[in-house]
RNA sequence: GCGGAUGUGGCGGAACUGGCAGACGCGCCGGACUUAGAAUCCGGUGUCCACGACGUGAAGGUUCAAAUCCUUUCAUCCGCACCA
């Protein structure tokens, strides 16, 4: 037997796939579409990671299935190249980072063609080149238009080692997503993107898109949504009404002390009234200057009395301390809580601290020790005693709103997007300031707004992106009045070209629109969007915020942009450690590949685990792969003529394809009942088919023909080369073939006999043989026993009882 | 603190959702072929006081029957974290 040389296979396919466009989907076709999509790369300067062999080879082995199975299948890759990552990188290299990006590519697209993935590379794109951004840049005007982007000041996260404001789902944590240092909390120039406004949209897709519930948990989650009431405190001797957001407006009579952000606007503005400002503006600086970080570890409760200033109970017409206290967020509700120490754990251990009252109005629990926050019957509550939490809510809240103190209200957690970055490697806003006509948006006519070379990108301490030292293209007429105006020298995050990327790849060489109405009809959302989790709150949240404006202004057809979100596990090393670049662990994929080739690597990672869960990398194992390989090479000469017929044969060659078909990717849409992404059984199944054709010795043209078909997807260099050398066919038009139940019925099974639920013996039965029958052949197996119970379970197992 | 995931041989992992635990593979042991090794092939391989008993992190429970369901508990990992 000749010895299977997989480096010059693999290269003659890899070619032959690359001349003939093996891969590309066609628009409008009669074939059903299908629609695979992974998270697209970020081409870094080190080329392709273990993680993305471990992300990319289950949706590649399923965009190969489909294909067989007679889709059209669109399975794209492309590169989202904007951003902290590249520019980070080109700094270090001291190269511009558009050679930067464009040489990443080249190593990037070398190497996934290595490892023969089937992607469509007539739809590459890429989020840097003007042809693409110009659409980035045209969606952003349309928020801009309809008012969805805005530019405010605010307080919000910035990173001192990036040197530029981060957005929340940037931060997450305290700590950068970029360079893993901690942020701070600092005001500056915002353009935000009204995000919030979408969050009941974005539930209502979380709702429909067919994901695992602990994804869908921790987006809903993120977006933080509470029912309860905005109740507005008047306070003493001024016109004010202090407005605090809760969800228990029902304790309002246990409230003994307001407190507020170090940052609210209150303070300011009564700073005349207030005796103590001068500590009250020493308390907000500390704060604001301490990390996000540092506000968590700091369990322990501050806060200054503002004195000077009281709020008056609106329910009793109690007069009530108000303190600024740093437990309170500014970003979140109004910034001012009414505090009820008797049923909130956080309000009780600052009252405690400061020895304020507590008070109890809900029955239950010890509040000598603790708050207590479970259900009861108010007490000490004039107009609500006696009733339920929820009851007293209602009445309370409808209380509130006939007084004109408070109104029903829902609160979200997620906060605006921060959407502008200091720094140069991203989008140029499409925007110019004029002094007298305020933002202006440029025509669309003229997109894209090219970003300029820069010899010095580097970000600074000024607060304005580096785009500001250019000087030429900054200076501009203002379209509107033709005066003098600036550019915008902030760019958009990284996250901004990764938003709507999917769609692009349904049309990506459109100039004329960022895809025609027809080809986004045809293609429709994503059926299967894969990638990792770390993206459930940050890019999926900005991709369904992005889609769901775009449905709205019409310019999609379709409201999802997915239908269905699967998380790959990461790939940790052989310690269980999380791989990177900075823990020095990361293992080259490229080596492997080498030494074993593509299809031995493919086999292996699939093999090592399952899809969802995290896996330690190591080759121990991959050998068996290798010889597996071997194996499928030396089948020809056990091949024989198609006159040898073996119920045996048919049966696990039957039952090896519905194990492929079930495990790879079901239509099935009841998640409960799908059984897919099961890749490492469906090998096994593979390799036990293997199993019984080697002990018989030899295997039917035909059984050899289906074979290599069901294994394709997964081994895509060795079975087109056997294809081509024994049927002198290209594998890539054959279908694959349908498993016949009727086939896989047995003829005889085995049973256990059970006595009193101990294993005694099995026996041979016929499939529905008569129960009498069967307990006949059970008792022998167990001798002279009297039975006085027969459980038999029909084909599966009999357990008497003696 | 809150939430989630995981726990099965020496190892990676299976188990049709309550029905013979350990599929498939690695590793290991023995044998064949070889001057020898590599490769390949054949056989074996959960544990133990071995015609039996015990075994799915631990302890209870439900059931004729539990890795699977219930209660309690331990360990590891991962998110979120003062969200009013």
């Amino acid at each position: 037997m000749s010895d299977y040389d997989f480096k010059k296979v693999e290269e003659k396919w890899q070619s032959i796939w690359a001349n003939s466009n093996a891969f590309r989907a066609e628009d409008f076709s009669d074939k059903p579409k299908f629609y695979v999509l992974t998270e697209f790369f970020g081409p870094s300067g080190s080329g392709i990671h273990l993680g993305h062999v471990k992300a990319f080879t289950p949706t590649e082995v399923i965009a190969r299935y489909k294909r067989l199975k007679g889709y059209n299948v669109l399975y794209p890759a492309g590169w989202d190249a904007f951003g902290l990552p590249t520019e980070n990188y080109a700094l270090k290299v001291k190269k511009d980072p558009q050679t930067v990006t464009s040489d990443n590519i080249q190593i990037f697209k070398n190497q996934l063609t290595k490892l023969g993935f089937s992607f469509d590379w007539s739809r590459e794109v890429d989020t840097t080149s003007p042809e693409y951004y110009k659409w980035t840049q045209w969606i952003f005007l349309q928020l801009f238009k309809k008012g969805m982007a805005y530019k405010a000041d605010g307080v919000v996260n910035f990173c001192p080692k990036c040197k530029t404001i981060l957005s929340n789902e940037d931060s997450q944590g305290g700590i950068c997503d970029r360079c893993k240092g901690g942020v701070v909390q600092a005001k500056r120039s915002v353009w935000y993107l009204r995000m919030k406004d979408y969050s009941e949209k974005m539930l209502a897709a979380i709702d429909e898109i067919d994901m695992k519930p602990n994804l869908k948990d921790s987006q809903r989650n993120w977006i933080g949504k509470s029912a309860g009431a905005e109740i507005f405190f008047d306070i003493e001797g001024t016109r004010e009404q202090l407005k605090i957001f809760t969800t228990r407006p029902d304790t309002l009579y246990g409230v003994t002390y307001m407190a507020v952000a170090p940052e609210h606007d209150l303070i300011e503005k009564y700073a005349k009234k207030i005796t103590n400002i001068k500590q009250l503006r020493a308390y907000k600086t500390a704060a604001v200057k301490k990390s996000a970080e540092a506000r968590a570890a700091n369990k322990e409760k501050t806060g200054v009395l503002i004195e000077g200033l009281r709020a008056i109970n609106p329910a009793n017409g109690a007069s009530i301390p108000i303190f600024a206290a740093d437990y309170v967020m500014t970003g979140y509700g109004t910034g001012a809580i009414m505090a009820v120490p008797a049923h909130d754990t956080r309000d009780y251990e600052f009252a405690k601290k400061f020895d304020l009252p507590i008070i109890q109005v809900i029955s239950g629990g010890d509040i000598s020790k603790e708050a207590y926050t479970g259900d009861g019957i108010l007490v000490n509550s004039k107009l609500i005693n006696g009733l339920t939490v929820d009851a007293a809510k209602q009445k309370i809240t409808e209380f509130l709103v006939k007084k004109g103190q408070g109104e029903k209200k829902i609160n979200y957690k997620m906060q605006d997007w921060p959407f502008n970055r200091q720094r140069y490697w991203g989008e140029p806003f499409p925007i110019i300031l004029c002094d007298s006509c305020g933002f202006v948006a440029l025509d669309e006519n003229v997109l894209p707004l090219t970003l300029p070379a820069l010899k010095d990108y580097s970000p600074d301490e000024s607060g304005d992106g580096p785009l500001k030292k250019a000087k030429e293209w900054v200076e501009v007429k203002c379209p509107k009045c033709g005066k003098s105006a600036r550019r915008e020298t902030d760019t958009m995050p990284n996250w901004a070209g990764s938003s709507w990327y999917w769609l692009r790849f349904l049309d990506p060489h459109n100039a004329a629109q960022f895809a025609s109405p027809e080809k986004l009809a045809y293609w429709g959302a994503a059926d299967l969007y894969t990638g990792g989790t770390e993206h459930v709150t940050r890019h999926m949240l900005y991709a369904s915020f992005w889609h769901n404006f775009l449905y709205d202004i019409k310019a999609v057809p379709h409201r999802l942009p997915f239908t269905r979100r699967m998380c790959n596990g990461l790939i940790l090393d052989e310690t269980g450690r999380k791989m990177g670049k900075s823990s020095g662990n990361a293992i080259d994929p490229i080596t492997v590949l080498a030494q074993y080739g593509a299809d031995a690597f493919r086999l292996h990672i699939l093999f090592m685990g399952d899809y969802e869960q995290n896996t330690a990398w190591t080759l121990e194992g991959i050998n068996g792969c290798t010889s597996f390989l071997k194996r499928v090479w030396g089948l020809k000469q056990l091949m024989r003529d198609d006159s040898t017929v073996s119920k045996a044969h048919e049966r696990a060659l039957h039952q090896m394809i519905k194990r492929a078909e079930l495990g790879i990717i079901s239509d099935e849409k009841d998640c409960e009942k799908r059984e897919d992404f099961k890749f490492n059984t469906v090998i096994a199944g593979f390799m036990e088919f293997m199993n019984t054709v080697r002990k018989s010795n030899y295997i039917t043209k035909e059984e050899l023909r289906q074979y290599l078909i069901v294994m394709n997807p997964f081994i895509p260099h060795i079975t087109s080369e056997l294809y081509s050398q024994i049927f002198n066919k290209d594998i890539l038009s054959e279908r694959y073939p349908e498993y016949d139940e009727s086939k896989l019925i047995e003829t005889e099974i085995e049973i256990p006999v059970q006595l009193c639920g101990k294993l005694k013996g099995v026996i041979k039965i016929q499939p529905n043989e008569p129960q009498d029958a069967v307990e006949k052949k059970a008792l022998q197996v167990l001798g002279g026993i009297t039975p006085k119970k027969i459980i038999y379970i029909k084909d599966k197992i009999i357990n008497i009882i003696g």
